[in-house]
DNA sequence: CCAGTCGTTCGACTTTTCTCGAACGATGAA
DNA sequence: TTCATCGTTCGAGAAAAGTCGAACGACTGG
């Protein structure tokens, strides 16, 4: 994976110049939906979203979600352990996480 | 304008079956966005979005918010005065338009 | 009736996104 | 080392979304 910076992708911000529009645009597809609402549960590594997809498709999805920031992955050994960005997304877009996850559909 | 539905596109209903993740695609693209925070104001003839557009692009985001739910549109002699459909919004997906509205960018 | 305006729709094109097989690098176990 | 596993990346094809000129119907003022 790549690591260009040091510091953890847990550790709360979200990348330069992301907008509503690309957060919004990142949660805006059914599966990447599904991703977020169990990552929110608890940290994950990418085996324990069972989803019957490719794996070169769900990594596109995690891809997809990183680069929003919406997610973050901290490498252990084999595993990546997927978080919901959850602390960066509130300081930047208060309320919207908590009205995505609540949301029936 | 097709009216099939002799209710007026302003009675508060959002079409059946969207969904989350149609409310968010519909919301992520910036023009849309720009019309959502401006139909949020009051309720706007479509000349008043002075988007610098052609017409047939501006119509094309308007339908898709419409499909969505997200704005509501009366027709009132030759202008389509359109406004935010906040109520249904809100009893589906408590916060979410709050959330995007107070957004800084 | 005619001309002008408003917004939609059509059709074509471009751009972006989605999907997923295949190959790859990194890791851990035997 | 060798092998299997994990997730990424590449690349190609398919599908969807965005853009916008042109034609159109509905309405209104003259």
């Amino acid at each position: 994976m790549k690591r260009s910076n040091p510091k953890s992708d847990l550790d709360g911000r979200l990348p330069a110049g992301v907008t509503l529009s690309d957060v919004l645009a990142a949660l805006s597809d059914p599966v990447r939906l599904r991703i977020v609402r169990l990552a929110a549960e608890r940290v994950r590594a990418c085996n324990e979203f069972n989803f019957d997809l490719p794996k070169a498709t769900l990594s596109h999805h995690f891809k997809v979600l990183r680069e929003a920031g919406v997610i973050a992955v901290r490498t252990e050994g084999t595993r990546h352990l997927t978080s919901l960005n959850r602390k960066a997304l509130d300081a930047k877009f208060p309320g919207l996480m908590k009205a995505v996850l609540s949301a029936v559909a």
